[in-house]
DNA sequence: CGTCCACGTCTAC
DNA sequence: TAGACCTGGACGG
């Protein structure tokens, strides 16, 4: 499966290989391949939820580890988020994550120099944290100085002859950071390493009016569930078979303060009945062992132990996430639109607290009053997923719209081989994209293997 | 070409 | 409880 994954991206792998080749040593404990691969899974992590949070800590430390920076941080023209007044001749980027938040470090380095204190930036001698939120879009990506990516917002430059980059990357620039930050006051616990904490947060404000709410909705309360977003929500309910639009309160309920839940333990099994489906899903028991708390932290452990392919439909290799999905997304399944907007996938019963008015995503905002049967079923459109390759000659010209036109200077450093790196990244996700409501027995195409793995398990059910 | 949709917050009626 | 904030891919005509 491994090889399978670096045979379909070998342009991928090329493009990253110089990358690899000067990273190498940041990683002894992976050789060969097996570091080609997790470089290129890391690379691909470029969505916000919890999981994906955390993996992009991991491939900020890992990437970064022994680099020294030097030099401003370097701000698109384009964001509307603060300067990062941080000049310093010689720092280290360190990275950790917490729920929906990433922070990173900046520490200056120990100058020798005795009576020669840094001049230029006052703070050399403090270290500064910065706070990230990635939006629907952001993500961190450590590359050489040409091939910085587009929508690079934030930047760090190495100290080194041939300057790489640590770029915060946000193409829809909903993302956000906050020089010297701090986890934002009002966001819970961290789901998965704050468990504890997080499990008696929830246990102990059930009272609280947000708990009025159907359970799906207070899943994305971050003030509680500091992490969960909207794939996971869906994946948590649909293993518990809990209806989504349940009354949160009656669905928290009564369980136990205490979970002598020991890491690591059930999210193995989990991994190996993922492994073993015949095995797993044969009776169609689902034994989750574990109450909705409970996987709110091993569901997402589990995404983060898939080893970096998060949630990603867009870029690179995104078919183990897929394969690892049961219903976000998935055909089958239903969807309808929550109070807030956002879609809810789920399976069988949507629950007393159900919105009455819009059933199916697609009746948004529009006074269609096509026939209003139930919550639809993903209907199955039995097009041909043809690689439709056809409009791989568009050059977008990128432009840097107006908002400031008297800066166009948000061309990034994208000319050349890089823009032409680019381009052929684009025209390779294009082709494994394949998302949508493929019928499952259309495709027959190339690299649909483990979705279509996945979804006969489900069937067979 | 246009419409719909997307992994998330924010703030303003 | 609506928009607002954004870009870009899929899909329809």
């Amino acid at each position: 499966m491994l090889y399978k994954l670096a045979t379909r991206k070998h342009i991928f792998v090329e493009i990253y290989i110089a990358d690899i080749c000067t990273c190498s040593k940041q990683a002894p404990f992976l050789l060969g391949s097996d570091f080609l691969l997790w470089h290129i899974l890391i690379c691909s992590i470029k969505m916000p939820e919890g999981p994906e949070l955390h993996l992009a800590s991991l491939y900020v430390n890992k990437m970064c580890d022994g680099v020294v920076f030097s030099g401003p941080v370097i701000k698109s023209e384009v964001s509307k988020n603060p300067e990062v007044a941080f000049t310093c001749d010689s720092f280290r980027i360190t990275a950790t994550s917490r729920g929906k938040e990433v922070k990173l470090t900046l520490t200056p380095m120990k100058s020798d120099d005795d009576g020669k204190r840094r001049s230029k930036g006052g703070q050399a001698d403090q270290h500064m944290d910065i706070v990230f939120r990635f939006g629907m879009s952001g993500y961190f990506r450590f590359t050489s100085e040409d091939e910085v990516p587009k929508h690079a917002h934030l930047r760090f430059y190495t100290k080194e002859k041939p300057r790489r980059v640590l770029s915060f990357v946000d193409t829809r620039r909903f993302g956000s950071w906050q020089p010297n930050g701090t986890w934002q006051p009002d966001r819970g616990p961290c789901i998965m390493f704050e468990y504890k904490s997080f499990r008696e947060n929830v246990l102990s404000h059930l009272s609280d009016r947000a708990f009025d709410r159907p359970i799906c909705e207070v899943l994305l309360n971050q003030k509680y569930f500091n992490g969960i977003g909207n794939y996971l929500r869906a994946e948590i309910l649909y293993r518990l078979n809990i209806p989504p639009f349940v009354c949160a309160r009656d669905a928290l309920e009564g369980l136990e303060l205490e979970d002598e839940f020991e890491d690591g333990k059930p999210v193995k099994d989990e991994i190996t009945d993922t492994k073993t489906p015949e095995r797993a899903k044969k009776k169609g028991m689902k034994r989750e062992a574990g109450d909705v708390l409970r996987l709110c932290h091993t569901v997402p452990l589990e995404v983060v132990s898939l080893g970096g392919k998060g949630y990603d439909p867009e870029k690179m290799d995104y078919s183990a996430f897929e394969a690892w999905l049961r219903c976000y997304y998935v055909d089958g399944m239903k969807s309808v639109r929550d109070h807030n907007g956002r879609t809810m996938w789920f399976k069988g019963d949507p629950g007393p607290m159900a919105p009455k008015d819009s059933k199916s995503p697609k009746t948004k905002k529009r006074a269609k009053k096509d026939d209003d049967h139930d919550y639809t079923e993903k209907k199955k459109v039995a097009k041909t997923m043809k690689e439709s390759t056809t409009k791989k000659r568009v050059v977008k010209k990128e432009t840097p719209k107006k908002e400031k036109p008297t800066h166009p200077k948000e061309v990034v450093s994208k000319r050349g081989k890089a823009e032409k790196t680019q381009e052929e990244t684009q025209q390779s996700e294009t082709k494994s994209s394949a998302r949508k409501k493929k019928n499952s027995s259309v495709e027959a195409a190339a690299g649909r293997e483990r979705r279509s793995g996945r979804v006969t398990r489900k069937n067979s059910k």
